[in-house]
DNA sequence: GAATGATGTGTAGCTTGCTACATTTTTCGG
DNA sequence: CCGAAAAATGTAGCAAGCTACACATCATTC
């Protein structure tokens, strides 16, 4: 019986796929991570702030602030306390990130795009569902230190 | 037609693996990383040098370097230069090394095995098959400058 | 209104991934 | 045989992920 490294090709796929991404947005500065925060801001009603962008990506909150921090002194966003509560500092998009959030959103279309080009729309959904399950296996609970205890009211 | 995140997804599957494997592997003080290196190390004939290890995990130069080192100073493995050729380092596995084998080679297929519990053997095959092909369709090139093609047609 | 806990942000220090470059040794063409 | 290319290791510096902790502010409770 042949022994299937699932967690081996995850960790390769996931490295292509963040390459192809860095890749095709470099001629923006922007890395995978960053281009993918900035296009979540893009889409957002209200300039949100950093504990909503931890939520969406399920990251911790020194890797979301390290991010926001980089694209801040790069000059796509800025910070701007929220009026009714000053814990919070809101997140705005400033004229150079709104320059290139056509072509970050065309990215990641294409770049889904290619990482499925040749399978049939079953397929698709096979691979979709099969991800999903997996994930809901490994507990599906990122930014927690493994649920060992559970959370009391 | 929704848009299917497979990006988003692979990054939260190959997160889930990888915390689930460094807490198992907590014990012996071992990442998830140096884990899949101990592995390696343990099913090999001969005593690879560092270039074999990049190859198979389809991992930088810098990358093995830093993990072999940090295995080597926690006392898990030895260099020793190679006889014939000066410029390898064969790495050995020392005591310590040997003593975790049999609990980090379990918890690795305990782990692969978790991920897909639920799955029949028939969808282990559909998933393994279109993950190397995603794979393939990401130019499955590591390590390596990005083929430069056309993005588009 | 003051103490206490919850929430949001900031900081320190680690691992793991990368690129780019330097150094040493081997190999190979002329 | 010599010099240049190739190959293997080592180093510097960065991004992005983490835990653990500290501080500021809000909310609640007494």
């Amino acid at each position: 019986m042949k022994h299937k490294n699932y967690g081996h090709l995850l960790r390769i796929l996931h490295w292509c796929n963040d390459q192809a991404m860095s890749n095709a947005l470099s001629s923006m500065e922007l890395t995978s991570s960053q281009g993918q925060v900035m296009g979540y801001l893009a889409h957002r009603k209200e300039p949100p702030c950093a504990r909503d962008i931890e939520e969406a990506f399920h990251l911790s909150h020194p890797t979301v602030w390290g991010l926001l921090d980089r694209l801040e002194k790069k000059g796509f966003i800025e910070f701007r306390p929220d009026a009714e509560d000053r814990r919070c500092k809101r997140i705005y998009i400033l004229e150079k990130g709104c320059q290139c959030q056509a072509l970050m959103h065309q990215t990641i279309l294409d770049n889904e795009a290619r990482l499925v080009q040749d399978f049939t729309e079953e397929e698709k959904e096979q691979f979709y569902g099969l991800l999903r399950r997996a994930i809901a296996n490994m507990g599906a609970t990122p930014c927690q230190p493994i649920p060992k205890e559970e959370p009391k009211k």
